[in-house]
DNA sequence: CGGGGTGTATTAGTTGACATATGCACTAAT
DNA sequence: ATTAGTGCATATGTCAACTAATACACCCCG
């Protein structure tokens, strides 16, 4: 149950919440109906604003990932896995959207723009080194 | 060769136009030697200024797909094939790399995350009608 | 050489996202 | 009722991205 928060990486720090909520959710160390951290209790170790860790929590709640109890700590929202599951699709989905159409502007064939993912999803090493361009 | 503008749709206006030089690069009404419109002949009519059309073009210099002589209109590098579609597949890689994050986040499947991406570059963009949440 | 064409360096103004500071409403236990 | 624990609404500060305005260097043509 642990957070990490880096001020330096460009990556906003309520999206980094975001995000390490949703992981602890995905791996099962936090379950639908358990507590989180306090804001409080989690914004004094990581030396950050607490309404920057409201920040993060109203916007899972918006994503029905959290429930909001007044005066109580937030906990994680019942989902059943089918629904959890289309929502994870949704999400990739809306990701992938843009790619496909830039994939077809720039000519590619479906096969390639296919296997060039497939590439990235097997643990996207090294295979590809010679970039010049595309600063 | 017609470009166009929308000042409302939330992209800088120097990436759409980076978008639609390379589009008509890619289509064939660019080919590699012919000159680009003039900074000031495309600004006038799109109602920009023209710094924002030279940053466009400046980008594009920068990543060898236009080049520069001092004092002349502005041309679209000769690139061969190879070169082209190398960069074509770089562009399209970096687009892709934060999916497959995401997708390996997410506990999707390989396999699961790959046809749902190749669902999306035949077209069919809109099947599912599902989607409760994510903003 | 002078005029009108190219692109550009420098500077400034505007906007929006991000993080923060303060104070409040709510709940539970004493 | 008091106190200490929740989360939250509002206003303020900060900073980077985007766009624009001005003035300049260069090239061609007459």
């Amino acid at each position: 149950m642990n957070f990490f928060v880096d001020s330096h990486s460009g990556v906003p720090i309520f999206r980094q919440l975001m995000d390490q909520v949703k992981l602890h959710i995905a791996s099962g160390a936090l379950r639908p109906g358990d507590e989180l951290p306090s804001i409080r209790s989690l914004a004094a170790p990581l030396g950050v604003n607490p309404m920057t860790i409201s920040k993060a929590y109203n916007l899972l709640v918006r994503e029905n990932v959290l429930e909001r109890r007044p005066g109580l700590p937030l906990v994680v929202a019942e989902m059943d896995p089918g629904t959890l599951r289309r929502s994870r699709r949704a999400q990739l989905r809306e990701g992938l959207k843009p790619m496909a159409s830039l994939s077809k502007q720039l000519g590619l064939g479906e096969d390639e723009a296919v296997q060039l993912f497939r590439e990235l999803l097997r643990g996207e090493a090294g295979s590809v080194s010679k970039n010049e361009d595309e600063s």
